[in-house]
DNA sequence: GTAGGGTTAG
């Protein structure tokens, strides 16, 4: 219905935003200005209404008169031409301009290297970076700036450290913007310690060079060197903003840290971002990572707007804290008020049916997800394997298994698992050697389910060489379950001298919650 | 009279 009526109005191209009503009306108003100072401004204007509303057709027609009226000679409006053609997402067009530009400069180079980064194309940015200077333009701090994103983006490090240098040579090492895409660059590329001597060597910090540092360290898992960050912002007289606070509260989301998070939440409530989408999705997953099932569902129901990302953290908590029913209660009504699941709606609706062993939702859902194309997803994929596993279905787990195009570690731990939960220990061990035949390398997960499958097999001196491969082959620290799984193996064979030693020799805070649960 | 940095769910 919107649709048609955007059609009747006159609108030929897709997109959103006001358009231009009558675009050959509008072209003649402009040459009937007097002078050609206001008519540039008016061309100006109109491309930028085009760009908003990426309104390409008309875009091209504004860029056909101008070729036409030979106001091509302008780099000005040349460059404006770029700007429609980049945010209405045609790059080809964009560039062709560029390269016909005979009197190209900074900005129609900065505009090209933006625009390809918008829309994913970092290879080709990174080419414009060097395109420009083969052209005899220097580079600004606006093209070090764009382009050290594209880098962040692809996690470039090496072409990132040459740009660095180069902006360096340039003279932009003390520059706040170019500083903060620097210290962005390395948190993306997980060089924690080169964002730190970036930040430590900046002659001027903002928030946004804080927030950087904030999530630079919370995405590389040093979740309190973050909130050690967030804290000496703080004291520095450095206000927050929503940036700030999205950050700050996934670093307690990871490190389970409620108290700071409630922190965090009163100063947010202050600030008044509580009802925003993005920094309530933060403050609804770190209540959720906190098991604060409550508090995330007094956030979500309190926003103003709501999209698939907070349906989805939402969704997770309840499926993560055992209330697999309300998941999927949250799942339908998502759906009804219209929005379509997506491969992680879908992958936390899953994992709420296989905590219930619900197999007849968990098919529902699989026909579903093969009508929605979003089968060939490796973490639907995982999802689906776990499920089948957890619901007792171990053959249809290996059909979709067999079927993944690509296989991840949790891809072999769903299928490890589902073996090994199912009773049928060799299968696992047989899953897991195919796994190490493929080069990837098993975690403490694995380790689990490979202890229950011996458990299963009755493989008792296997199940003691597998665990202590696992810190001495593999250089991961055994765990409470891993211990748990040997005793109970070890009980079950009635070798309890060989469960005593190994309870004796238990790291000491996981020996007492071992004996603790055998009581 | 154009161009610039940081954020959300599995």
């Amino acid at each position: 219905m919107d649709s048609a009526r955007k059609l009747a109005a006159g609108g030929r191209c897709r997109g959103g935003g006001s358009r231009i009503k009558d675009i050959g009306a509008a072209l003649g108003n402009v040459e009937a200005l007097p002078n050609q100072r206001s008519r540039f401004a008016a061309f100006a204007f109109l491309l930028q209404r085009c760009a908003n509303s990426k309104a390409l057709c008309d875009g091209r027609l504004i860029h056909a008169h101008l070729t036409r009226h030979n106001y091509d000679t302008s780099t000005y409006l040349a460059n404006w031409v770029v700007k429609m053609y980049g945010d209405c997402g045609s790059l080809a067009e964009a560039r062709a301009v560029v390269d016909c530009l005979p009197n190209a400069n900074a900005y129609s180079w900065n505009i090209l290297i933006k625009a390809y980064c918008k829309n994913g194309l970092c290879r080709q940015a990174v080419e414009c970076f060097y395109k420009m200077q083969r052209c005899g333009i220097a580079p600004t701090h606006v093209s070090f700036v764009s382009v050290l994103e594209a880098c962040a983006s692809m996690a470039a490090l090496e072409e990132g450290k040459l740009i660095h240098a180069a902006a360096v040579k340039a003279g932009y090492e003390g520059h706040v913007v170019v500083g903060t895409a620097l210290l962005n660059l390395y948190g993306k590329c997980g060089s924690l310690e080169d964002a730190r001597i970036v930040f430590r060597q900046m002659p001027n910090r903002d928030v946004v060079t804080w927030s950087a540092m904030i999530t630079a360290c919370a995405q590389n898992g040093h979740g309190k060197e973050a909130l050690e960050w967030y804290n000496r912002m703080e004291e520095n007289g450095i206000r927050a903003n929503q940036f700030t606070f999205v950050s700050a509260l996934d670093a307690c989301a990871s490190l389970a840290a409620l108290e700071q998070g409630q922190k965090i939440h009163t100063s947010v409530v202050l600030y008044g971002y509580e009802r925003q989408a993005i920094v309530g999705t933060a403050l609804v997953h770190m209540y959720g990572k906190c098991r604060r099932l409550e508090d995330a569902r007094r956030v979500f129901d309190q926003l103003h707007q709501r999209d698939v990302v907070c349906w989805g953290a939402m969704i997770t908590a309840c499926a993560q804290n055992g209330h697999g029913k309300e998941a999927l209660n949250l799942f339908s009504r998502m759906q009804s008020d219209g929005f379509k699941a997506n491969h992680i709606t879908y992958a936390s609706a899953l994992d709420a049916c296989a905590s219930l062993a619900a197999l007849e939702k968990g098919q529902e859902l699989h026909a579903s997800i093969v009508d929605s194309g979003l089968e060939g997803e490796t973490g639907i994929g995982n999802a689906l394997v776990d499920m089948y596993g957890k619901c007792g279905n171990l053959k249809d787990a290996r059909t979709v298994f067999s079927r993944m195009r690509h296989r991840d570690l949790v891809s072999w731990n769903a299928m490890i698992g589902a073996c090994a939960q199912n009773g049928h220990g060799e299968e696992a061990l047989d899953f897991f050697h195919q796994m190490r035949s493929k080069g990837v390398k098993p975690d403490h997960l694995t380790f689990l389910s490979i202890l229950t499958a011996c458990k299963h097999a009755g493989k008792v001196d296997e199940a003691r060489q597998y665990f202590v491969s696992i810190n001495e082959n593999h250089g991961i620290a055994q765990t409470r379950g891993h211990y748990m799984c040997l005793i109970d193996i070890l009980g079950r064979a009635g070798r309890l001298d060989d469960a005593e030693d190994l309870i004796k020799n238990m790291p000491l805070e996981c020996g007492a919650s071992c004996l603790q649960s055998l009581r």
